[in-house]
DNA sequence: GACCCGGAAGAGGG
DNA sequence: GCCCTCTTCCGGGT
């Protein structure tokens, strides 16, 4: 059971540049503050970072249930964890990373969503929520406040890498990886 | 006022 | 010590 959970992970270090095209969209295409909506199986097959369903977290056996956020989601920090491809070890997501895992799990959909798939472009909801499960799942000791603008100046740190592109809209990112998928 | 943008410096971890 | 990935702070723009 472990095994097939850190199988599962390798997927979730999948680059995401590197993401197939995406042969098909389901609709209900949003605009604004509407989400696109998706079956499973479809969902699945786009997003290859993040495969692990909460069934399958739920029975595995070494995984302790800890902490949960503020509007009682369960937080288990080792769902986050990557197992990273360079060194074969686990590690914290990096905020991209933690990001599409975030749009993935329809159990923060209320946290934020996809506004176009295709276009990689998604926009946050609930800034302080987001926020908040980074801190917790990074972890990481520092001393200032996090807030939503340290957050966003984290995803911004992406535009120079090419990661992701700017959309000059409120709460509003996008991933580079939308190049390949309309390609 | 709230948010976006990006420079600069520094922290933390590998 | 070096590099990467943030984190913090900040000034300017919308």
């Amino acid at each position: 059971m472990t095994d097939k959970y850190h199988e599962d992970k390798v997927s979730i270090s999948l680059k995401l540049q590197e993401l197939s095209p995406v042969d098909d969209l389901y609709e209900n295409q949003s605009t604004d503050n509407q989400c696109i909506s998706m079956k499973e199986d479809k969902y699945e097959s786009l997003c290859p970072i993040s495969t692990v369903h909460t069934q399958e977290y739920s029975s595995l056996d070494n995984i302790t249930q800890s902490n949960n956020d503020s509007v009682g989601l369960p937080f288990n920090p080792k769902e986050w964890l990557i197992n990273d491809s360079i060194t074969g070890k686990l590690r914290p997501p990096r905020q991209n990373e933690f990001l599409y895992h975030l749009l993935e799990d329809s159990r923060y959909s209320s946290y934020l969503c996809w506004l176009d798939r295709n276009e990689g472009l998604f926009k946050i909801h609930e800034p302080d929520q987001v926020t908040t499960l980074w801190t917790k799942v990074k972890n990481r000791q520092t001393t200032g406040i996090m807030d939503y603008d340290t957050f966003a100046r984290g995803i911004r740190y992406y535009y120079k890498s090419g990661s992701m592109m700017k959309t000059h809209k409120k709460y509003t990112f996008r991933f580079r990886m939308s190049m390949n998928i309309i390609s």
